[in-house]
DNA sequence: ATATATGCAAAGCTTTTGCTGAAGA
DNA sequence: TCTTCAGCAAAAGCTTTGCATATAT
């Protein structure tokens, strides 16, 4: 399901980081290039937390406070969404391209869903005064660890 | 968009919360009843804070430690849902028929969105091990106050 | 009467902020 | 060289927990 990114497709991606970075008068360190790397290679969409423990062993100086900063000025540079989720953790995703997930409510699991179908789902047209950008659906459940049989609390 | 709720249906879910209660051992206290009150009556997916702000003044001992474990307590009877959503607060619905939500990535507002064509909306039948309980299709975009031209961050 | 719940205060996590020294362009 | 950034430490939210008292049944 997390199918394995090619070598060019994150090369192509970095570089991608380097131009925005450049055309928003932002400096691009290794600490921002790192970071990225690692959510573009991800295929769980990693809470910051995950993230960090990800990152740090490769860069033992980093600290939470740059990767908070550096979450949010991806975000902003449109290399990156937050995905809606349950719980107290956010998660992050650098996959842009359409596609949805399945949220495990027990555990908190975000996978990726690849659906062709739901791909072609398309909000009304009236949305009263609202500007649709993204759809993006969940479906809720438990995953293979939590459930059915699994349910606990 | 947020159509008000009969008196009807308000007690008959009030009395649905009496019954679960029951079943489940639980006592059926005056917060328990009000706060629920306050969730069904919403339209918004009140956060926790928003919600005691609103229960406080017709209750004003009540507590958001006790405010947080009903909340808990609420969503294991079945009787509520924690929406995915993004930013730092928790979001509640007690609306636990199907429909689906405009999310503003700009303010995090969650409004409901009613739409018949995307209640046909159904997963693939290989999920992999995954149970789907609930499917929620999420609109993202920018709420009539936040944009278009609203853009600022 | 007895198990369950409330409210308080304190603790726990996650996330943000201010600041100084370091580093990218 | 000049602006931007990383890291630290402290603070600020949001949520949970332990415990004594109060309450539902």
């Amino acid at each position: 399901m997390g199918r394995a990114l090619e070598r060019h497709e994150v090369e192509r991606r970095l570089r991608e980081l380097g131009d925005r970075c450049r055309q928003a008068g932002m400096n691009l360190t290794p600490q921002r290039l790192a970071i990225y790397r690692a959510l573009v290679m991800a295929t769980d969409h990693p809470s910051p937390e995950a993230l960090y423990g990800r990152v740090k062993p490769r860069m033992p100086s980093l600290s939470l406070a740059t990767l908070y900063k550096t979450l949010e000025a991806l975000v902003e540079l449109g290399l990156l969404r937050e995905l809606p989720a349950t719980g107290q953790r956010r998660r992050y995703d650098a996959k842009l391209d359409r596609h949805h997930h399945l949220v495990c409510t027990h555990c908190g699991s975000v996978a990726d869903l690849e659906a062709p179908a739901l791909d072609r789902v398309k909000p009304p047209e009236d949305l009263g005064g609202f500007t649709p950008q993204h759809v993006s659906i969940h479906v809720l459940g438990l995953c293979r660890d939590c459930g059915p049989a699994g349910r606990s609390h």
